[in-house]
RNA sequence: GGAGACGUGGCUGAGUGGUCGAAAGCGCCUCACUGCUAACGAGGUAAGCCCUAACCGGCUUCAUGGGUUCGAAUCCCAUCGUCUCCGCCA
């Protein structure tokens, strides 16, 4: 959500903004019906004044007489108040329902584009390994590990199912204590929110309402969020922040369920793409200033590739292009590792900041140094999702023999540096 | 699942038809006091929208949406939410 008087101000950038998302929406829409609103309002308002004043009089009439004159009078001004009324609340639900439409700006440095496919390489870390042998990829080199299960994750879950067993789990686990340490020190209050949440809180962060069909609901009417993101944004809506408290700083962890709507038959194979996975994810809230929150934005996305380096796995980094970015997304960078047997790099984390659209929406304010109510700003970041790292961990460091080599800080996790062979604790 | 209570400003909480955007307290701000700080004292302090260069002014908001009324925080209905007790269950 934007500020509608920003919005008139500055059409020309929303009616840009819209064609750089490849978002439909017509800003003069909106502002004719700005207009009715703004009209309609002045003239309720004119006749609400009169009806106070009046009702004043009526409390303060000398004699019964003049008490009665007054009633008949406010009787008729009720009469042309209430077709008003009746026409300025259709007025305000268009109105409301374009206002929740409309884009928010993206950034100067977002690229054009249309899709994924042209996303702007900003980074390019590591080396891909060349193997002596012909690699695997990660469901033929898992499943004679036996750390994955697909035939029976179908049988019990469905398309998309997967179990994970033995070193699968302990290898998600590792990594997991490895990334609960990895963030903390960077400062992030962990968080184990709730995932079944109400309604508005997608609406809050701005999954709703235009990704209601990727979205899972209870019989309560309330949704399984896809991201932590979600309960945590919601953690502090209709607040008040002390200003001394920002930053908030948070690391949530939690399951996350997609339905993958619109992506039937993509990604068909493997830990890719699912429909239940866990991840930790990055969330701050900060004071409404562009650089501060670039600052964090930059660093949140630096903390996910850091973790990534840690772990020695090739990675590249794009900036999303506009067509690739959310409605409220003012810039995004996707963090993409690199999947040896597909020969191309797969996303991993995600990292994008969005000014005041979520907190609007929200209602999570904070007094700045004059004393005056603002919007916080807030973005977040992928930290890291499982299992979907472990296609390209262990594609990556994948040995001739099957098994797999631990990149060293997961050894001390793990109780063991490879996975598979003599040692192997798989049973 | 059954029964009940409740929803008021940044917070606690009073208010059962007009004098209520709302007592009181806390918090916060300013001033005074003090060697300094604290305490005490005086004053101030809701948000959003419209109008305005600004001041002034106007409207809305007591969970939300409807209704009754000339007039609603207050009465009625619905919805949402919170809590308590009983039952069931991890």
């Amino acid at each position: 959500m934007l500020d509608i008087k920003f919005i008139r101000d500055n059409k020309d950038l929303i009616a840009a903004a819209a064609k750089k998302k490849l978002i439909k929406f017509n800003v003069e829409e909106l502002i004719s019906a700005d207009d009715k609103r703004r009209l309609l309002m002045t003239s309720t308002e004119k006749r609400r004044a009169e009806q106070n004043a009046t009702s004043d009089k009526i409390t303060k009439a000398a004699n019964p007489e003049e008490r009665a004159g007054f009633i008949t009078a406010m009787k008729i001004v009720k009469a042309d108040l209430e077709k008003e009324e009746t026409e300025l609340k259709e007025v305000m639900t268009t109105w409301q329902n374009l206002m929740l439409q409309v884009p928010n700006i993206p950034d100067m440095s977002v690229p054009d584009g249309q899709t994924d496919a042209d996303n702007k390489e900003v980074k390019v870390w590591g080396e891909k390994p060349s193997f002596a042998f012909e690699p695997k990829d990660h469901v033929e080199i898992m499943t004679k590990l036996g750390m994955v299960d697909f035939e029976r994750g179908s049988k019990v879950h469905g398309f998309r199912g997967y179990f994970l067993t033995g070193d699968g789990v302990r290898l998600c686990f590792a990594i997991w204590n490895y990334a609960l340490e990895f963030f903390s020190a960077k400062n992030f209050t962990p968080v184990l929110p709730p995932i079944v949440v109400r309604k508005i809180n997608l609406f809050g962060s701005g999954y709703l309402p235009q990704g209601e069909e990727d979205l899972y609901k209870t019989q309560d009417g309330d949704y399984l969020a896809g991201t932590a993101e979600v309960p945590i944004m919601g953690f502090h809506a209709d607040e008040v922040l002390p200003t001394a408290e920002l930053p908030k700083r948070y690391l949530g962890f939690s399951p996350c369920y997609r339905r993958e709507a619109g992506a039937h038959g993509k990604d068909i194979r493997g830990l890719i793409r699912v429909n239940e996975f866990y991840k930790f994810e990055q969330v701050i809230l900060c004071e409404a200033n562009h650089e501060t929150t670039v600052k964090y934005h930059e660093e949140v996305n630096r903390n996910t590739e850091e973790f990534i380096e840690s772990l020695g796995i090739p990675y590249h980094t794009v900036a999303n292009c506009g067509g690739d970015l959310g409605l409220g997304q003012v810039k995004k960078y996707d963090i993409e590792l690199w999947v040896p047997k597909e020969g191309k790099y797969r996303e991993i984390s995600s990292a994008s900041y969005f000014h005041d659209f979520q907190c609007r929406r929200l209602n999570i304010r904070y007094k700045d140094a004059e004393g005056k109510l603002k919007y916080a700003y807030s973005l977040n970041s992928t930290a890291i999702p499982t299992p979907r790292i472990l296609v390209s961990l262990i594609e990556n460091f994948q040995q001739a023999d099957g098994t797999i080599k631990l990149p060293a800080p997961l050894v001390k996790y793990f109780g063991q540096e490879t996975i598979g062979g003599q040692s192997s604790l798989t049973k």
